[in-house]
RNA sequence: GCCGGGAUGGCGGAACUGGUAGACGCGCCGGACUCAAAAUCCGGUUCUGGCGACAGAGUGUGGGUUCGAUUCCCUCUCCCGGCACCA
C-alpha cells in the first residue's frame, strides 16, 4: 500500500471499476417477478435536477449532485433498487446568444458543452446510470413534447388566444408570468414590455384547485416551497356581482361597438358577458360581498371595455388611460404608486337598491385579475378609502365590530375598518355576521341572476409559445385553405434543423425554406410550418418520467415509468420552487388524466439545497464600470487593526479593493470557484467531503479555502491511519480469533464508539439527511482510533473493525478513497457492493455509565455507577459525592430527581 | 401589509424527545521536529476573576412555565426568503 494518499490514481482506479462492472446501471425487476423482495429491494428513484449545458459545472451543481449521490449510494447499500439518472436541459437562449457571439450553431455549442460537462460529472465519481442519458434537444425526446401537445390541443388543454403578454426586449421573446420577477425578465433582467400576440396557452388554471389542495399531502416537501406555491396559486373565496348598466353606460358601449364585451375580461378565460342576467352588466369579483351596501363607486382597469368606451368620448380620460397602460406593471414599485383615477361619467345600478353608482377608471385595478373591475367600498377597504378621500367620494359604513357598543369604540374603529363584523344599514341583510351576510347576499344575488359565490385564483394560464429558434417546434401547419392544422402523429417529430446560426434579427426558422415550406397534411396544398417553439420549461416538465424508458420509440412512457415513479427523492435549488416544480406537477396530472401515468404527484420527497456563497471584492475606478476581483487573487493585510484587501491582477500589478460581503457565486461578481481546478488540486473526494461537511445541506454554504484543506487533511489522516495499521500485518479477526467477551475496558470503549458511529451515520443520512453531522461523527471515531495505542492482537482486532466502520460510513460521501481503503483492509469484494452493516447491539452495551450530578439545576459533579443500578443506588452515589456534599452542605435535600442513565438533580 | 424561516465562541456549525451548551472543522496561541521554512505531530482556545484548585456569567431582548429551557409559551428587536394596489 502506498504510504501517500494520491487522489488522482485512487479515483481513476475506482471509476474504472464502476465502469467495468456497470455498477450503476439500474434494472427493473424481470417481467412477472415481484417488484421487491429478497432478490430486488424496494425501488428508490433518486433524482437531482438536470443541468443546463452552459459549458462547465459550477459549485452549485457539485453540491446538488453530491447530496444526491451520497443518498443514492447509501440507499444502494441499504439494499434498495436504486436509479440515479442524468440528462441535459439542452434547449434555451444561452445557446443562441453564444451562437451570435461566436458564429457557432447552437446545436454544436450545446453538444460540445454536454460532452465536456459529462466528463466533469464522471470525474466527480457520481453513481449515475449513463445508459439512460438523453438531452431535451434530441428529436427522440422532444417528439413526445409535440405528441402530448397535440393531445392537449385535442382536449382543449392547449388553446390559442391573442392576449397581452410579457415581452422581453433583450431576448426578443414572450415570458410567462412566472418568468417575470419584479417587472424584469428572469434571465436578462430587462424591463418587460406589454405586447399583444397570438400564442398557445396551457390551461393550468383548470388544475389550480388540485395543485393547491394536493400541497397538503406533500409532506415530504419543505414547508417553504409549499407555502410559495400556495401563494402563487393564490386562492380567494368570494363572489362575483353584476351591476346592471345604466342607460348612459349602455349607450357608450353601444357606440364603442360591443355591448356584449362589457363583462368580458381581456384575460379572457370565459367570455363572461352579461352572465345569467339578460341586461348587460358590469361584473366584479369581491371577497367582501357582505359590504355590498357600502358601495359608493366602481373602479375599472384602464384596459376594461367600459373604460375604453368612455375614453372614446373623452380625450382627457383617454390620455389618462394611455398613461396607466404605459406605466403599470413595468414599475417595480407598483405597490407604493399613488392611487389615481378619473371619472367616466357613466353609471351602473346597485343590484339591490337600484341606485346609480358612478364608474371610475383607476390605476390600481388590474385587468388580469378577477374581472378587471372592483366595487368601491371606502368604509371597509383601505385602498378604496384612500381613493375616495382623494376624489371626494362618499364613505358609507355598513359593517361594525361585533360585541361592543360600536358607537363608543374608538380604536380599532376607523373609516377603512377592514375586519369582519355585523352588517348595518344593509336593508334586509342588516344585523348579520360575516358568513351569514355573505351567504344571504350571495343567495339573493343568484336568485336575481346577478351573481354567485365563486373562487378566484391568482394563477393564470401558462403561455408556452416562444418566438425563438433553439427550442422544440410546435407541431402545427398553417394552410391558406384549411387554416391551422396539426401535424399527424405519423409525421412526428417535427425536427428542428440543427445547422442554423441565429444572427439576432428574429427567428431564423422563419427564413429557412426547407423548414418553412410544407405540404398541408389535410389538403396537400402548399402550406407554412409554425415557427414558434415551446417554452423550455415544457422540456423539464416530464423528463423525470422519460428516464424510466428513454429508449422507447413507440410511446412517451411505458410500464417502466409505473415501476420507477414517483421520484422518491428529488434534489435541487430553491430557485425552482415555483416555476419548474409547479409545471412538472401540472404536467404529471395532465398525463394522468390522459391515462399515461398512474401517479398524482411526481416527486414524493423534495430536498432544496442551499446556495454556495463566496466573498465579493470590487473596485470602482474613477471612470467606467465597477470591476470585480476573484477571491483567489485577494490578499488580506492587517494594517493597525484595519483589514485591507489587495488584489493582484493578471499582469502582476496590485490594487486595493473593497470587501462587499458574501454572495452567491456568479460570473457577474467574479467570485466563482471552478470545480475543475478543485478536483485537479485535491481530488473529487475532497471536493465532495467539503461540500458535505461545511454546512447542513439545506443551508447556504460559505466557500472556504481553509475548509477545503481541512477536508483534504482529514482524508490524508484516514489514509495514514489505515496504512499504519495495515503495514503491521493482518490483524486477528474479532469473534473468530479474538473473543469479543475477552476485550478489556479501553478495547470495549473503542468498539462501542465505532458501532455508535455506524448507527449514527445511518440515521443521519437515512432519516435526517444531515451529512455534516455524519461526517463529524466519523472524524470523532478516527480521533478515538488515533488516541488508542494498544497494539496487542486484541487491540489490533478492534482497530481493524473501527477502521472498517469508518471507511464504510464515509463511503457514500467519499466513494473513491473508500473503495481503495476497503481493499487495503483486506477485502476482495468492492465496497460499492457491500450491504450497510448493522451496529452490533452487544458492542453498544455499557457496564458502567457516568451520570451528571446537578445541584439546583447547576452542573456540579459526575458519578460512575453500574449501568443497571436502581434509582436508590444512583441517588445514594450522587449524595455521597464530595463536591455534591460541599454544595448541599447541612441542608436536607428537598427533592432528588433521577433521570435514568442521564443525570441526578439535587434540589435544596 | 401578509406568509414562511432564522439569530449559539474569532468563523462555519453541533446539541434530534426539556436533561453535561459550544461536538466536528477552520482560525488563533504555545510546544516538538527542522540550520530554517513548509508539511506533520502534541497541547490549549466561550467570556470574566484567580498562579491555581475553583468561582461567577453566558445561546438576539425582556418576561413566564419547570427541579432543570438553546429547546416550550408570551413580548420586543434585528436578519433572510416568498407574495403583494389580488379586490
Amino acid at each position: 500500500m502506498d504510504e501517500r494518499y494520491e487522489p488522482a490514481a485512487v479515483e481513476r482506479a475506482a471509476q474504472r471499476h464502476w465502469a467495468d462492472h456497470r455498477s450503476f446501471a439500474a434494472r427493473e425487476p424481470a417481467p412477472g417477478a415481484a417488484a421487491s423482495g429478497p432478490d430486488v429491494g424496494d425501488k428508490f428513484y433518486c433524482l437531482s435536477m438536470f443541468p443546463y449545458p452552459s459549458g462547465r459545472l459550477h459549485m452549485g451543481h457539485v453540491r446538488n449532485y453530491t447530496i444526491g449521490d451520497a443518498l443514492t449510494r447509501f440507499m444502494r447499500m441499504q439494499g434498495r433498487n436504486v436509479m440515479q439518472p442524468m440528462g441535459w436541459d439542452a434547449f434555451g437562449l444561452p445557446a443562441e446568444n453564444a451562437a451570435m457571439a461566436n458564429g457557432v450553431a447552437p446545436a454544436k455549442w450545446t453538444r460540445d458543452n454536454i460532452a465536456y460537462m459529462k466528463r466533469q460529472l464522471q470525474a466527480l465519481g457520481f453513481a449515475l446510470d449513463w445508459e439512460r442519458e438523453f438531452a431535451t434537444c434530441d428529436p427522440s425526446y422532444y417528439r413526445w413534447n409535440q405528441w402530448l401537445f397535440l393531445r392537449m390541443r385535442e382536449k382543449g388543454i392547449a388553446y390559442k388566444r391573442t392576449g397581452v403578454v410579457n415581452w422581453d426586449p433583450v431576448d426578443q421573446t414572450v415570458l410567462a408570468n412566472e418568468q417575470v420577477i419584479d417587472g424584469r425578465g428572469w434571465r436578462t433582467g430587462a424591463l418587460v414590455e406589454k405586447r399583444e400576440i397570438p400564442m398557445y396557452y396551457l390551461n393550468i388554471t383548470a388544475y389550480a384547485d388540485e395543485l393547491l389542495g394536493a400541497l397538503a399531502g406533500l409532506d415530504g416537501w419543505p414547508e417553504r416551497v409549499r407555502t410559495m406555491q400556495a401563494n402563487w396559486i393564490g386562492r380567494s373565496e368570494g363572489a362575483e356581482v353584476s351591476f346592471p348598466l345604466a342607460d348612459d353606460a349602455r349607450e357608450a358601449l353601444a357606440a364603442a361597438g360591443g355591448v356584449a364585451a362589457a363583462g368580458a375580461t381581456a384575460g379572457g378565460t370565459a367570455a363572461g358577458g352579461a352572465a345569467a342576467g339578460a341586461a348587460p352588466a358590469l361584473k366584479v369579483f369581491t371577497t367582501r360581498v357582505d359590504t355590498l351596501f357600502g358601495v359608493t363607486f366602481m373602479a375599472v382597469a384602464a384596459e376594461h371595455p367600459l373604460a375604453l368606451a368612455a375614453g372614446a368620448r373623452d380625450p382627457a380620460l383617454q390620455a389618462f388611460i394611455d398613461e396607466c397602460r404605459r406605466g403599470s406593471t413595468m414599475e417595480a414599485d407598483v405597490a407604493t404608486m399613488e392611487k389615481k383615477g378619473r371619472r367616466t361619467g357613466l353609471h351602473v345600478l346597485h343590484p339591490f337598491t337600484g341606485e346609480p353608482v358612478e364608474v371610475w377608471v383607476a390605476n390600481y385595478v388590474l385587468m388580469g385579475y378577477g374581472e378587471g373591475a372592483v366595487m368601491g367600498v371606502p368604509a371597509h377597504d383601505e385602498r378604496d378609502f384612500e381613493f375616495a378621500q382623494k376624489n371626494g367620494i362618499a364613505v358609507r359604513t355598513v359593517v361594525r365590530p361585533e360585541g361592543a357598543d360600536w358607537q363608543t369604540v374608538q380604536a380599532p374603529w376607523q373609516p377603512s375598518y377592514g375586519e369582519h363584523g355585523l352588517t348595518v344599514d344593509s336593508g334586509e341583510f342588516s344585523g348579520l355576521g360575516f358568513q351569514a351576510a355573505v351567504d344571504a347576499i350571495a343567495a339573493a344575488l343568484e336568485g336575481r341572476g346577478l351573481g354567485r359565490k365563486r373562487v378566484q385564483f391568482r394563477l393564470r394560464d401558462w403561455g408556452i409559445s416562444r418566438q425563438r429558434y433553439w427550442g422544440c417546434p410546435i407541431p402545427l401547419v398553417h394552410c391558406p385553405e384549411c387554416g391551422e392544422v396539426a401535424v399527424p402523429d405519423a409525421q412526428l417529430p417535427v425536427v428542428l434543423p440543427e445547422d442554423l446560426v441565429p444572427d439576432g434579427s428574429g427567428n431564423p426558422l422563419a427564413k429557412t425554406k426547407a423548414f418553412l415550406e410544407v405540404a398541408c397534411p389535410t389538403c396537400g396544398g402548399p402550406a407554412r410550418r409554425e415557427t414558434d417553439t415551446m417554452d423550455t420549461f415544457v422540456d423539464s416538465s416530464w423528463y423525470f418520467l422519460r428516464f424510466a424508458c428513454p429508449d422507447n420509440d413507440r410511446a412517451m412512457v411505458d410500464g417502466r415509468a409505473r415501476y420507477w415513479l414517483p421520484v422518491d427523492q428529488y434534489i435541487g435549488g430553491i430557485e425552482h420552487a415555483i416555476l419548474h416544480l409547479l409545471y412538472a406537477r401540472f404536467w404529471t396530472k395532465v398525463m394522468r388524466d390522459l391515462g399515461l401515468v398512474g401517479i398524482d404527484e411526481p416527486f414524493a420527497n423534495l430536498f432544496t439545497q442551499g446556495m454556495v456563497l463566496n466573498h465579493i471584492y470590487s473596485h470602482q475606478p474613477a471612470e467606467g464600470r465597477r470591476s470585480y476581483f476573484n477571491p483567489a487573487d485577494i490578499d488580506v493585510v492587517e494594517d493597525g487593526g484595519e483589514k485591507r484587501y489587495i488584489a493582484t491582477r493578471a499582469d502582476g500589478s496590485t490594487l486595493e479593493v473593497r470587501y462587499d460581503g458574501l454572495g452567491t457565486m456568479s460570473k457577474s461578481k467574479n467570485n466563482g470557484v471552478d470545480p475543475q481546478s478543485l478536483v485537479e488540486k485535491y481530488g473529487a473526494d475532497t471536493a465532495r467531503l467539503f461540500m458535505m461537511f461545511a454546512a447542513p445541506p439545506e443551508q447556504t454554504l460559505e466557500w472556504s479555502d481553509e475548509g477545503v484543506q481541512g477536508s483534504f487533511r482529514f482524508l490524508r489522516r484516514l489514509w495514514k491511519a489505515v496504512h499504519e495499521h495495515v503495514s503491521a500485518g493482518p490483524a486477528p479477526a474479532l469473534g473468530r480469533e479474538v473473543a469479543r467477551e475477552t476485550l478489556d475496558a479501553p478495547q470495549k470503549a473503542l468498539r462501542r464508539t465505532a458501532h455508535q458511529t455506524l448507527a449514527k451515520v445511518a440515521d443521519d443520512i437515512g432519516r435526517r439527511r444531515t451529512f455534516n453531522t455524519a461526517v463529524a461523527a466519523v472524524m470523532e471515531l478516527l480521533n478515538a482510533v488515533g488516541r488508542f495505542e494498544d497494539r496487542s492482537p486484541a487491540g489490533r482486532a478492534v482497530v481493524q473493525e473501527a477502521l472498517e466502520i469508518a471507511v464504510v460510513a464515509l463511503s457514500p460521501m467519499v466513494p473513491h478513497i473508500s473503495h481503495a481503503l476497503w481493499h487495503e483492509l483486506g477485502h476482495a469484494d468492492a465496497i460499492i457492493d457491500l450491504r450497510w452493516p448493522e451496529a452490533d447491539p452487544s458492542a453498544l452495551v455499557q457496564d458502567e455509565i457516568t451520570l451528571v450530578v446537578q445541584v439546583n439545576g447547576k452542573l456540579r459533579s459526575q458519578v460512575s455507577v453500574a449501568a443497571d443500578a436502581d434509582e436508590a443506588t444512583v441517588r445514594a452515589a450522587a449524595l455521597a459525592d464530595e463536591t455534591v456534599r460541599r454544595f448541599v452542605g447541612d441542608a436536607q435535600p428537598k427533592k432528588v430527581i433521577v433521570v435514568p442513565r442521564k443525570l441526578v438533580n439535587v434540589v435544596v
